[in-house]
DNA sequence: AGCTATTCATAAAC
DNA sequence: TGTTTATGAATAGCT
């Protein structure tokens, strides 16, 4: 609900995490308000920020609906092991919610696969795209980056062996495709003929 | 932030308060889940609905937190609330697992999206590529499928109109853009160089 | 701290 | 209770 979208991950830069943190702080608050409000309930809300500060919303007396929430408990350790739906239900709610974000989680990796794409409309589908062709960019460049990786890594194995064997003529000529380190070989030909890939060759056989 | 701005007062309606309450109860625990993981806090609610029933959700174990919220009190000298040890091994050990598996889906999204690739070998990488080249070439079908889908339902209302207007003259040439439907205006104008959607637009103007 | 362009949450209707 | 849709709110990225 910003400028842009954001994934529900940890936020790396420390300040734009502070920053994040007062403002969704202040909105949770006004949000536990509202509902206990609207719907006469009683709402208790505490929070430790990463810096270990405590913060806290509740509706009425924090002290007693703690209680209440003791007494809650307490009245669920039945010594037998009982069925109780209901009770079950109050408890399993963040089971719940973790089921549901499994399954949206599930459902856009599907998509991001190509499949399940029916119920999709065009806008959805060309953001969909966009997403992929970014992410393949990226997959892109880094392969071609870890191929420099190995490449120093082989080239410095080969100078080591120079060492041993001081002649000139034991170089292989790059036609000789025995002489790629493994990985390499995994690659289809196509892979040289991507821009971002194909020069790297040039370190191995400088 | 419905369909009608509402104050904030209680609910006189019991049945829309119970509606609205399931609805912010959920809505409040998705913030206060997204605020811990952004934020890296830790986070605990704890609601009690007028009707007396429970409900509570913690980013980490509950338990932990409202201990943690009685020493923050006790440095300020009032003691509250001695929460009970929970034994509900089981219930925390499926959150577990729930949340590693979000985890790793998560992860797996980022790889897609193209983030979080340095841990990854060559093949790996080459495996996501051919992934995202295979989801692209299903997205790009698809978006060539609802376009032709979308066509047809604009064709037939073109010539639903014309049994009332059986003139030739009133047919408006490609350039119009004004008169394509909403979805197709959202495009970008590189989409109509796409070989599997640029013909596409001959049904819409045979 | 403010300002908006956006995304998101949800009130009403079904 | 679940779904859909129109709208008001929350907020991400800037400044």
């Amino acid at each position: 609900m910003g400028r842009g979208k954001i994934e529900i991950e940890k936020i790396e830069n420390k300040n734009a995490r502070q920053v994040t943190f007062s403002k969704r702080r202040a909105g949770l608050f006004k949000k536990a308000h509202e509902l206990a409000v609207l719907c006469e309930a009683d709402v208790a809300v505490i929070i430790f920020s990463c810096t270990g500060k405590m913060f806290e919303f509740s509706s009425t007396d924090m002290k007693t609906i703690l209680e209440r929430y003791n007494k809650c408990l307490e009245s669920k350790q039945s010594p037998v092991v009982q069925p109780k739906p209901e009770n079950q239900k109050q408890e399993s709610d963040e089971n719940e919610f973790l089921k549901q974000e499994i399954e949206r989680l599930k459902l856009k990796q599907r998509q991001l696969l190509g499949k399940d794409l029916i119920g999709m409309d065009l806008q959805e589908l060309h953001e969909v795209e966009r997403q992929l062709q970014e992410g393949l960019l990226c997959v892109k460049t880094r392969k071609g980056e870890r191929l420099m990786d190995d490449n120093v890594i082989w080239r410095k194995q080969v100078e080591h062996f120079k060492l041993f064997l001081p002649s000139t003529n034991y170089y292989l000529a790059p036609h000789s495709i025995d002489y790629l380190p493994e990985t390499t070989r995994n690659l289809g030909p196509e892979d040289y003929k991507d821009s971002d890939t194909s020069l790297l060759l040039g370190y191995f056989f400088p």
